[in-house]
DNA sequence: GCTAGTTGTTCTCCATATCAGAATGAATTC
DNA sequence: GAATTCATTCTGATATGGAGAACAACTAGC
């Protein structure tokens, strides 16, 4: 699809920041991105928020410069967290005019919230209204979201409810059982499939011409020193997975951490899956007679037969 | 602050749809909107999310309409799910090149998903990543939502957390507990204050003036028949709030329902809320030596207490 | 397989919306 | 109270968005 961009992706990560999950917010803001917008980056410090921006969907044809404006400040205000008029104009090279006029229009539609004491601007949780109405209306969500809060309970660690949407994992649903480790996922968050569990149970069930779409598109980035970082390995991996009945994560995405999930399908169509994350020093990578795989793959059996009760 | 908006507001609610919230995705399309956008709503039927949408922030004195029109298109998806080009073009009155070339921008940013089969487009998880981005920030969040959940299963019913934004009241924490009612709320949704215990809770520790802004802007529509529909009679409300310590809605939102909401203060600012709801079979009225008031109350009390491990 | 009807996408050109820059105003600091 | 900083408003040159037309890709009917 965008080959040179997928070499690139694969340039960085390799040399890249391995390691635990960075939420992007609080990442060191890149100084030097390219002035038009409409080129890709031309400097050399990339941050994974930014590639997963270039990476989504296709060049339109015919952009909207003005739309694309006002996204680029939701952007920057989300990594920013708060800011203030003049901080925007000069982190986007834009008049404070503009930078005012949008801002101000996104406050009017409810986007974003002015703090009149500071004179400061952030997101609204419009974004978190809207989410929620969307996820609320994903079928395996309203099956599987009850579930995933008993499973949490009954293995005591984290649980997980994930869909794939443009190549990424998204995380549906997350509950921590009584022992859970504290990962630094969220509701919302996205995460490459092939360094998950959830990722390679959804791969797994995909055809084989999608998961080469999204390799394409993504990459497969280094995250430790086990992530799986080539095609022919990633391939044989999933017909493992498919055997198996259920995907392991051992290291691949954070030392120290193994992760099982299992696919949730409706008829025959993979639809997500649902995932328990633990200490290797808990979760045994022997897996026959696991408690953990027992309860995981009960759980996602019990979503498939309540498909019908949407 | 808009006080033509507000009596709009009044008149219409009062004579509007009481009872169950509704998640406006579902609800019909409203045909008669003016035609320019930057006018307001000329005919008589108005939606709840149409309300909501004018009432949000000041007008901005110099509005960038290209953004507008690309709010308008994620309105309109957002209400009806999924739509196709020709679909929206006729909805917003639009041409069909420009509804295509402000959707395909929203794609290429990732806000919007296309699926190539169908040729439809929806909103994507985008916007749950930035709103559980968002959310993930707010303090009293990261305090409170253990908590919450501790709360739903001592208390065995529905537990929500809830902050204040731009005058309505925002579910950040959802947690149902072994017999919890199933109220239509999610995560992220907006509900009026004055109607509920937790809105109770938030405005009985906002300054007097601050409670009249938000009446002002919001106004005090009727949604069932014992909702408070007079100012005085809130302040008179909010007076014996301040008194008990915790705020209370006895059907006031929902027939059947009963809900107990305690404030949530670092500081003595007021920042949230927590809150428990069931049935009025099981949520009794009598306040003295009730079980979910105790829980509630050491809940919030300790909630407070760790406002320092943030 | 051909034709007619739909719908998505691209292209062109001009009315118009956008935004830089200047001017104003409000708030804070020294 | 002068100086500084910053948000906001105003204005005009010009970049750009979008209507409409043309094209492309599909589907349905015969």
């Amino acid at each position: 699809m965008n080959s040179i961009l997928a070499t690139a992706i694969e340039t960085v990560s390799s040399g890249g920041h391995n390691g635990a999950l960075v939420l992007s917010r609080h990442a060191a803001h890149p100084e030097n991105r390219s002035e038009t917008g409409s080129v890709f980056y031309d400097r050399t410090i990339f941050m994974d928020s930014d590639i997963l921006e270039g990476c989504m969907g296709d060049r339109a044809k015919h952009p909207v410069r003005t739309t694309e404006k006002s996204l680029e400040i939701v952007a920057t205000l989300n990594r920013l967290g708060k800011a203030r008029v003049t901080t925007l104009a000069d982190e986007l090279a834009m008049g404070k005019s503009a930078v005012h006029n949008h801002l101000s229009t996104l406050e009017e539609h409810g986007y974003v919230i002015k703090d009149e004491d500071t004179k400061t601007y952030r997101l609204s949780l419009k974004f978190l209204d809207i989410g929620g109405q969307i996820r609320s209306e994903i079928d395996v969500y309203k099956v599987a979201e009850p579930k995933v809060e008993e499973l949490a309970t009954e293995s005591g660690e984290l649980v997980h409810l994930v869909v794939e949407e443009d190549g990424m994992g998204v995380y549906l649903s997350r509950s921590k059982g009584e022992r859970a480790v504290d990962l630094d996922t969220y509701v919302g968050c996205k995460h490459h499939m092939h360094s998950t569990a959830f990722g390679k149970a959804i791969l797994a069930h995909l055809p084989q011409e999608r998961v080469g779409e999204i390799v394409d598109q993504h990459g497969l980035p280094e995250v430790t020193p086990r992530t799986i970082t080539s095609r022919d390995e990633l391939f044989e991996e999933l017909e493992r997975t498919r055997d198996r009945g259920f995907a392991v994560d051992d290291e691949e995405r954070l030392e120290g951490l193994r992760c099982i999930a299992a696919p949730i399908r409706f008829d025959s169509d993979i639809i997500g899956a649902i995932s328990i994350s633990g200490p290797t020093a808990r979760i045994d990578d022997t897996w026959e007679n696991n408690e953990f795989v027992d309860q995981l793959c009960r759980a996602a059996n019990v979503i498939e037969l309540n498909k019908y009760k949407v």
